[in-house]
DNA sequence: CATTTGTTTGAAAGCGGTTTCATACAGGGT
DNA sequence: ACCCTGTATGAAACCGCTTTCAAACAAATG
């Protein structure tokens, strides 16, 4: 059951009577090869169920097939949906993805990269991250690179990002719109550029609006769900009245959703409340969420394509992806 | 910036005034070498910032330091937190994971298979799925094979699974205990083994509890959020009165959450919830929800863990994993 | 018919390691 | 001294495939 051990390129060959060139030339498709040896060859390999091996393939061609996917806190649900179309995208395409989880830490994804450098990837994949500008720069040096979910000045053609500030200013906006202006926010780990562009869309259209911001209203997560919930109590602690709430996330909405329900306060009849990221569970909170989508997957597949151009040799020209309002149950309107 | 190209086995040679075997041999520690000439090769290897080619490596050594992951219907919340502890027991062992999506479809998933094994990955990890035990007999003879979250006959000490027939008896059993005796179940698609063994437990202790078990309150869900809702829409449709229900996965829970809530109905007061998986949302659910512990993440290491042993050719005993139930809010007493 | 041009094909040289095998050398024993 | 062992090292073969290079042959040209 086992013994079709190794069959190579060779037995092939010996099979369809001509040499490993010509076979190679089959397989490659980088010359043009005689109707009938083509024909005998692709059968050869059907027969003997031939599955060329890719590491003498990487070797000799220098092209791994594979592309090294750089991720951070792997199983945190906006970041999955991204590597579901990276996956998505790469299928068909021959390509293989690898994946390395950075945890949210300089130093690991720097091993990362060290390491996918090493395993001779065609292409990195970055899924945001706090790597440096200057780092990848480096690294895109070496592979194509392409960055998604994140904004990096030093290789802004090479980025797939929204525009959180708009985004949370739009969110914020429309709490306004709603006759809110008692709005907290709690905000991401503000070490991300995502998190502080989010803060920043929130102070700007409340100030747009007239309403002078109170610093005891922004309280500081870190994305999960238990960080929300603590951000109510602080709220909370700090005697902040609000109206409402404007999470980062949708995790720490819902972290915030069980402080508000803990403390018998009702949503949205007594406090309104909003998310960012729009992932699956959303939908299903009690009540339905309303919150910001990020075409996570759909980015996750463009990356993906993007990535196979380049690995083509042809310029890419990455899409702006918009973000919109998914407007569900946990916003009142106030009178 | 980038032409340290390709430092090889050959220039280290040189510059540490050795052989290339003596380079290789401190490389793989695979027979003494010198002192003073080990310390010149790895003072060379450091100056000169080598990375080993994985690829020739492979091809010489028939070793690829890669372990493939077979994996279904990547970013749901407990496949993902399985995924997420393989990554973390691979970590540091020098064994990348290649990751493919099988999709819960048997066509995806041999056709995954194959690239994995062209691939020449080292072991393989299946997590889930549906390929038959035959199939999969087939590829362990080929490679180290592991498999997660899933019970196959064929290859019963290779794989990492709990009881499901056991907890979902208990997690039943705890219902009647707190005076249920109405009970829906809303089970996972049956062609899974896991969703079978879990309505079975169900169905096995309400006959045990002398209960009479109606087929008409069980229903066939996905392990979706949307089918838990539709579930819950089709028992009323059914007329069933049931005080609880016991949903197959804690999305499914979910999505009858929502419908409940829908209706107006409140969890735990008017029907009691109790879910199965413990995915890290469920203790942010409105209210927390009542759920069976899986251990996924510990299992994921487990099973990285078991495929390094394997790798190092040495035997393997895998520990039974006993899942819990973990007690939160969405569970009344009734009188 | 000789010569040029073009196309298909095979032989052979890598790609960068690992591993076998033989050699050189240092000790040990008698 | 002489032979036997044992060990560290280098030379060379090899892993399976890609790719250059040149040869062989066919067709086209004058």
């Amino acid at each position: 059951m086992e013994q079709n051990k190794k069959v190579t390129i060779e037995d092939i060959a010996a099979r369809a009577n001509v040499s490993k060139s010509t076979v190679s030339r089959v397989l490659t498709s980088t010359a043009r090869v005689a109707d009938d040896k083509r024909a005998a060859v692709l059968q050869a390999m059907s027969d003997l169920d031939y599955q060329p091996n890719i590491f003498a393939r990487g070797l000799a061609g220098g092209q791994s097939m594979t592309i090294g996917v750089l991720t951070q806190n792997f199983g945190s649900p906006f970041y999955d949906a991204i590597l579901r179309g990276i996956l998505q995208g790469l299928d068909g395409s021959g390509y293989s993805a690898i994946f390395t989880d950075g945890r949210w830490a300089r130093a690991s994804e720097e091993e990362a990269l060290r390491t996918m450098l090493g395993r001779q990837v065609d292409g990195i994949i970055v899924v945001g991250g706090y790597s440096d500008g200057a780092t990848l720069a480096k690294v895109a040096a070496q592979a194509p690179l392409i960055v998604v979910g994140r904004k990096v000045a030093e290789l802004a053609d090479r980025c797939l990002w929204v525009d959180n500030f708009q985004a949370a200013y739009d969110a914020t906006r429309y709490l306004l719109d709603n006759g809110h202006r008692r709005i907290a926010h709690i905000a991401g780990a503000l070490a991300h550029d995502d998190a502080a562009a989010r803060r920043d869309g929130y102070v700007h259209a409340l100030e747009d609006a007239g309403i002078a911001v109170n610093g005891d209203w922004i309280i500081e997560g870190d994305f999960l769900s238990q960080s929300g919930l603590l951000a109510v109590e602080m709220l909370f602690t700090r005697g902040a009245l609000f109206s409402a709430i404007f999470a980062a996330n949708d995790q720490m909405a819902a972290g915030a959703r069980l402080a508000l329900h803990r403390r018998g306060i009702r949503v949205p009849q007594d406090v309104t409340l909003i998310g960012f990221d729009n992932v699956a569970d959303a939908a299903y909170m009690i009540p339905p969420l309303t919150t910001v989508n990020q075409p996570a997957a759909e980015m996750g597949e463009t990356a993906a394509n993007a990535m196979l151009q380049l690995l083509k040799g042809k310029a890419i020209e990455l899409p702006v992806f918009t973000t919109e309002l998914v407007l569900r149950e946990s916003v009142a309107r106030l009178p």
